[in-house]
DNA sequence: CCCTTGTTTCAATGATCGTTGAAAGATATG
DNA sequence: CATATCTTTCAACGATCATTGAAACAAGGG
């Protein structure tokens, strides 16, 4: 290595308070992630890094962090495909690096939004499904049965219309606040 | 037991196929609460209890739902603790009848809204006080670690003022759809 | 007061998930 | 081409979670 510094900045030597609060904001993070159905480690990842001045190394983010090197690995792997971080490659220096999406709300409501909306159609689909099963099992029934599948299909056409409105409302959202956030 | 009816009617023998589509919209809704943080069982229970013309008994959802008494109880207790089930009782019939809380949308909203303001409020108190501690640690510190904590505290910042956005929209959703369906 | 029926609790089991450490894979450098 | 450095993959371990079955508990009815 050449004895001028090279492209990659010395990094600050980190206070141990400084240290805590990024901790606290990591784990604040995790937990959200976790309880929205991430991996804790992705919210605690993408932390350390939009916390950072620059793009970090895997070994300063696994430091920062107290996780292997395999872990943080994955970790990335997860991240970048839900566009949450971005590898950068700095010139005279081998190791990636490693940036967060600075677009927080959007991000996020992108992220959210397709889940959503991958989960709202396949219940969706399950209702309607239903629906037309017990419709078919109706027919040449004696009138008890009858009864019960007419109350219950018409009880699946409520949790239909439902998850139809709640798809209808995240679109809403999603425009709305993507178009407020147009930049 | 008496030969006349008792006050729990006799429950008509369930089809095969009507069997199918009450599993497959119990399974559906299991999906939907379990990627939202809750059991999957607590979906399954309230779907049947949902799809079912009168209050079920514990063994019949048990065998609709193909799990065991203990687990029935513990999900009962849960799914009543979010006020989506009530237990009722039938004269004339020792045993408790469970029947789901039929306001869907209502419901929904509610637990997860309870559920998303606990978190972002647990979050929004976490990045405060990284904040305060991040600006605590930059006094008497030599110059890169200030902007290194100028820097960390700006993107806090940015974190803390997201959170807010979120509850207020958590808010104005949970208050406009409340009064929409006001009944 | 005991016996029957129904419900809840809980220890034990099995399944699932997260994490590590090491091996394999990549890539630039001498 | 060999070596050094960095990244990814993966088998194995430990922890965590869901589920059962049985025991404890509750409540009426004979």
């Amino acid at each position: 290595m050449s004895p001028t510094g090279n492209a990659a900045s010395p990094l600050p030597p980190p206070t141990p308070a400084l240290r805590r609060a990024e901790q606290r904001a990591a784990d604040a993070v995790g937990d959200l992630v976790e309880l929205w159905g991430f991996k804790r480690q992705m919210g605690r990842v993408w932390t350390v890094l939009f916390l950072s001045e620059r793009p970090l190394t895997a070994t300063e983010a696994c430091e920062r962090l107290g996780i292997s090197t395999g872990l943080l690995s994955m970790t990335l792997a997860d991240l970048r495909a839900l566009g949450a971080v971005r590898t950068v490659n700095l010139p005279g220096d081998r190791r990636d690096h490693y940036e967060a999406e600075t677009q927080v709300w959007r991000m996020v409501l992108r992220v959210l939004a397709s889940r959503e909306r991958g989960a709202l159609d396949g219940a969706l689909q399950a209702f309607e499904r239903a629906i037309e099963e017990t419709r078919s099992a109706m027919v040449d029934a004696d009138p008890s049965v009858r009864a019960a599948g007419r109350f219950s299909a018409g009880r699946l056409g409520r949790l239909a219309g439902h998850t139809r409105g709640a798809g209808a409302l995240l679109r809403l959202l999603t425009e709305t606040i993507a178009s407020r956030h147009r930049k």
